[in-house]
DNA sequence: CGTCTTTGACCTGCGC
DNA sequence: GCGCAGGTCAAAGACG
């Protein structure tokens, strides 16, 4: 007996030294982390700075072809008008964030230790949520369509609680139809939405050698949004994710992000205020309201039988010139309308307003990469408008668990500026930010 | 045991 | 009416 417990004495302490090596060696990986997070953070703020450069630039060239469009403001207001957003948005989303700490700091260089902090409380779930597989998940995903499953949110999604402060718009779920189309990059292995997701068929389809994955919206029962996942044949690296249907139950902050960018492209696209012919003949006006940034990255269509917005964010915005593809957004919008831009101005300047406002959104569509269009009008209501902590925390997540480290710039950014969106008010900027409709 | 994916079968719409 | 293609269902199996 006495033997036993001097025995099961030892076992604990070598339990304790185990413990301890274990300890010890976690410490040196969240050091390990910290730096890595540190590094990003300067990464972060550097393309930040290059992306405000470029888009000067772009808007500097692009002037000379879209002149009048905006509210017949000088070029060079317009010129200043995205990146200052882009900025200003950024600096007071940050400082917001900051003020959770310390109302007065609102200095940008946080050490790691605060970043490293923010990120670890702030990730919960959303780590998960944008992580890759568990492996044998992942080691039975070796059909064709496995592939398009790389990204599949649908089980990590399971621990990402879906926040209180949705919006009820569970009368809007008519059936009303939206289609939102998201090609990305399989680098990013892990492209979540912030939707759950659970599959329910597979299909060959025709003219392209991979399969067509179908899921369904789990995140409340009854819900009717589908979406269907296949590699594009032409670049099997590109995943084009398509959206069908209003969600009913309140959206995360990644999936509303997403939801309202679409839906603003999608109430410009088939709003009244700009003649359809306009819209839909001039796809590169409206691309360059949704992203003044790029003329490029974003395309719109009226190709049959819906009208398509294509974000084609698998072009990198850190370079002058496309690069690589990201991330398309096709947005055909079958019956539409009246609720998707209710509140949306007959004016074309207000609704090009409303695109620089919404485009801080659309980057985040990149990584977020889906959901439901058709919430904006609710979305843009600034009381339901995302808190600042689980904007903050996706842009975070994604930041983290996302290896594509563009994707992940993206939806940082893009959260940030949503999150400043949604405290105007405090912002330092208030004069240039949008014309919220 | 509950949840999720897989996959063949079935259903539906469309063109000929 | 027939065939094709796309979409959905549901049983079976895998996984935690």
């Amino acid at each position: 007996m006495m033997g036993y417990r001097r025995t099961s004495l030892m076992i604990s302490d070598q339990k304790l030294a185990q413990l301890q090596v274990e300890l010890q060696r976690m410490n040196v990986e969240n050091q390990r982390l910290r730096d890595m997070l540190s590094q990003v953070t300067n990464n972060y703020n550097a393309l930040q700075m290059h992306i405000v450069a470029l888009m000067q630039q772009s808007r500097g060239t692009e002037a000379n072809q879209e002149h009048e469009v905006v509210q017949g403001k000088p070029e060079e207001k317009k010129q200043e008008v995205v990146p200052r957003q882009f900025l200003d948005l950024g600096r007071s989303a940050e400082a917001d964030e900051m003020s959770h700490s310390s109302s007065d700091e609102r200095t940008r260089s946080a050490t790691p230790q605060t970043n490293m902090e923010t990120a670890s409380v702030k990730n919960n779930g959303n780590q998960e949520n944008s992580s890759f597989r568990d492996g044998k998940r992942v080691g039975r995903e070796d059909s064709p369509d496995s592939e398009s499953q790389g990204w599949n949110p649908s089980k990590v999604q399971k621990l990402n609680s879906p926040p209180s402060k949705g919006i009820d718009q569970s009368t809007e779920a008519t059936m009303r139809k939206a289609r939102v189309s998201v090609r990305a990059r399989s680098e990013a292995p892990m492209i979540t939405d912030g939707c759950q997701w659970r599959k329910y068929g597979q299909k060959m389809a025709k003219g392209n050698p991979c399969p067509r994955a179908y899921y369904r919206c789990t995140m409340a029962v009854g819900c009717p949004v589908r979406k269907q996942v296949q590699r594009c044949a032409d670049d099997k690296t590109i995943l084009i994710t398509t959206y069908e249907g209003n969600h009913n139950h309140p959206l995360p902050p990644a999936a509303m992000a997403m939801a309202s960018t679409t839906t603003a492209a999608a109430s410009m696209l088939l709003s009244g205020s700009m003649s359809s012919a306009d819209g839909l003949m001039n796809p590169n006006l409206l691309a360059r309201a949704i992203l003044p940034c790029s003329s490029s990255m974003a395309t719109i269509s009226a190709s049959a039988p819906f009208p398509t917005v294509t974000l084609d964010l698998t072009h990198n915005p850190n370079t002058t010139q496309v690069q690589r593809p990201p991330t398309h957004f096709q947005v055909p919008f079958p019956g539409q309308p009246q609720n998707f831009a209710p509140a949306t101005a007959p004016q074309f300047p207000q609704v090009f307003g409303q695109a620089l406002y919404n485009q801080s959104k659309f980057s985040g569509l990149q990584l977020s990469q889906e959901t439901v269009p058709s919430q904006l009008p609710q979305q843009l209501h600034p009381a339901q408008q995302p808190s600042l902590v689980d904007t903050v925390s996706a842009a975070t997540a994604a930041i983290t668990a996302d290896p594509n480290f563009t994707a992940a710039l993206a939806a940082a950014i893009s959260s940030i500026i949503g999150g400043a969106n949604g405290n105007n008010t405090t912002s330092t900027n208030a004069h240039n930010t949008s014309n919220r409709n």
